[in-house]
DNA sequence: TGCTTCACCTAGATAATCTAGGCAAACCCA
DNA sequence: TGGGTTTGCCTAGATTATCTAGGTGAAGCA
């Protein structure tokens, strides 16, 4: 049985990317933010999270550097680079495009 | 680079269920009603679409039956079963769930 | 001292979809 | 009659994203 958490395939770089936009985060931050912002509906996995942002930094999206968290733990901080809010934009407008296809599907009069 | 008629891996069922919805139909009309329906945004490859459809008979959620199509040819009319419909329902309530919750995080206040 | 929480990391499994082929019959046209 | 095009089905293997399930270490608290 599926887990109701599993995310929606190819969505995962776009959330993490929009969560960014506010500031630098490290990657916990990153969890809980999507989480919360998605009031519970979504829950990113660390196993599918660290890998993520290392895919990302390696595309040049986003820009890592260790410093501390509020809790005086070290935490690697995230902040969104030029190429990333590029990025973003066109995994958003994808996103749009797609969810608009499906809904078109969805909704076609019986 | 990714085509952009790459579907959100996890709608290809959903998407299938509700083409079936109007009637029984064989695997190469669904893909040309699915790809009308979604105005061109939306191409099933039929190396998703034969493979799935497989699935979906194996899960009791379609039905199989030989014929001849509009064009004389023979053609595998696939039909929604009771639960290919409850199944419809499930899928449709977790896409509307997901989209929402996504929504969610990438229209959140910056 | 020991437990819990925070924070990061990784190997391997899983599963969905696509790529790239192939087959056969019907129809059309020369 | 013969060849090309369209319709329609099928499959093996690659790709890739995400999850599972483990692990490490340091901070804070009792």
């Amino acid at each position: 049985m599926k887990q109701k958490t599993d995310l929606l395939q190819g969505t995962l770089d776009m959330l993490i990317l929009r969560a960014l936009v506010t500031g630098p985060m490290h990657g916990f931050a990153i969890m809980s933010r999507i989480h919360q912002t998605s009031e519970s509906a979504l829950q990113v996995e660390q196993g599918s999270l660290y890998p993520a942002l290392y895919r990302m930094e390696a595309q040049g999206w986003i820009h890592a550097e260790w410093g501390l968290s509020e809790n005086n733990r070290r935490a690697k901080y995230y902040a969104l680079t030029e190429a990333g809010r590029r990025q973003l934009g066109v995994e958003s407008e994808n996103w749009n495009r797609m969810c608009r296809a499906i809904n078109l599907v969805m909704d076609f009069p019986l």
